[in-house]
DNA sequence: TTATACCTGCGTAATTCTACCTAGCCTTCT
DNA sequence: AGAAGGCTAGGTAGAATTACGCAGGTATAA
């Protein structure tokens, strides 16, 4: 049945919020409980008035939008989090992410998404704007222009192979025993990767597979 | 000014190789000159008839499209590939597209999708069906869940600068010389991350370092 | 038919990492 | 004040990796 979810809005433009608490509060299922104009505001505001949402920008004076989500996080923990900005970065939106956020809309996206993002996340569910969306795969798809252009071709086969079961976090014993060689023989491969890679320690080489997504 | 492109299909299902062409040449820039019903006619196909991109299949008998990508660049590097499957994971993206594709698009997307992605990849773009960006950034979305209920919380502050060193490739001499600390004293946070986190060797916590974004 | 590159493997010595443990010093919480 | 956890560092022993070179067999290309 049709409880209605309280929000609260985080944004330093005034005129924001007001447009936003309009067209949110058009559905009857939504109330516009409260809201701030920085982190500081917010938290001293969710300490008082209770909420099942918080609709947030990134870029506020006193205690920006970064920190303002982890500290809603450790003090309100069962708060859901809204990140909505024109920050259309994947810094940004990993940061938000990582810290807590459960969803990320654009100020430029249309307000549908908005809207489908708050019901999402009021569901349990994670909500990412399909531009950011978009802009990830940009960004793998580079990497891996990146990583064709840079190196791996240089490597046979084999070279291949070991450094797979290298980034797998195998021993070089493992993977002897693995491709029925000798220790020695993955010791030799492993020497020419390193020389060819310019990568000295076994370290380094992992993170080079993993970044490469050999794994 | 309008060049007709030349489009070889590849493809083990008649009937769609039948339908795709007939939809493609509807628009007089493109025709179809040529259809493979595996990964060997392809290659052997290509080398008779030119053309300026392959839009192929991945599970395809006879040398299945994976190789079959690989083949194409290293023999025609300068045809394009549009991969068209049903395929609708991460692995078959990550590896269509890191063998050379340059683009990935659905058999369940819309027609437009593969005409935009076709126009797209001519011009030198790439392009990836939106339906797998989404699937992308719901892995990494979960990824992150992962991350964040698993286990860096309960490593110290200075295990997680360690292992961020290891993540980055170092040994522990370089580390303890960059903290200013004993080799032992590295070699002990290292211990420890390895009994807390359940890793025993250097390339397991290089990989975890670098899956737990610490790098 | 030479080259060339690749895969395989060994020898030796030095370096590094791993696996145990102990232990002093500090801060924080009770 | 006492307890607990964290940071520092050492001892010892053994396991693993690295550095350097050497070399035979094979496949592929000039």
């Amino acid at each position: 049945m049709g409880a209605v979810y309280r929000i609260i809005l985080a944004d330093d433009h005034q005129i924001l919020r007001a447009g936003l608490k309009d067209l949110i509060e058009k559905d009857k299922a939504f109330k516009v409980v409260g809201q701030a104009k920085d982190g500081d505001e917010l938290l001293s505001l969710m300490g008082s008035v209770k909420c099942d949402l918080v609709i947030m920008d990134l870029s506020m004076p006193n205690r920006d939008g970064m920190q303002a989500i982890q500290d809603v996080r450790v003090k309100f923990p069962k708060v859901k989090i809204l990140v909505l900005t024109m920050q259309k970065d994947q810094e940004h939106f990993k940061h938000a992410m990582a810290h807590g956020a459960s969803g990320y809309v654009l100020k430029e996206d249309a307000y549908d998404q908005l809207l489908m993002a708050v019901k999402m996340i009021l569901r349990g569910k994670r909500f990412v704007s399909p531009t950011i969306s978009k802009l990830l795969t940009d960004y793998y798809v580079r990497s891996l222009d990146e990583a064709e252009s840079s190196s791996l071709d240089i490597l046979t086969k084999r070279e291949q192979q070991i450094l797979q079961f290298i980034g797998n976090g195998m021993a070089n014993k493992n993977i002897a025993s693995r491709l029925k060689l000798s220790v020695r023989t993955v010791e030799t491969h492993r020497a020419n990767l390193g020389r060819k890679l310019g990568i000295k320690n076994t370290a380094g080489l992992v993170k080079y597979a993993v970044t490469k997504g050999l794994s």
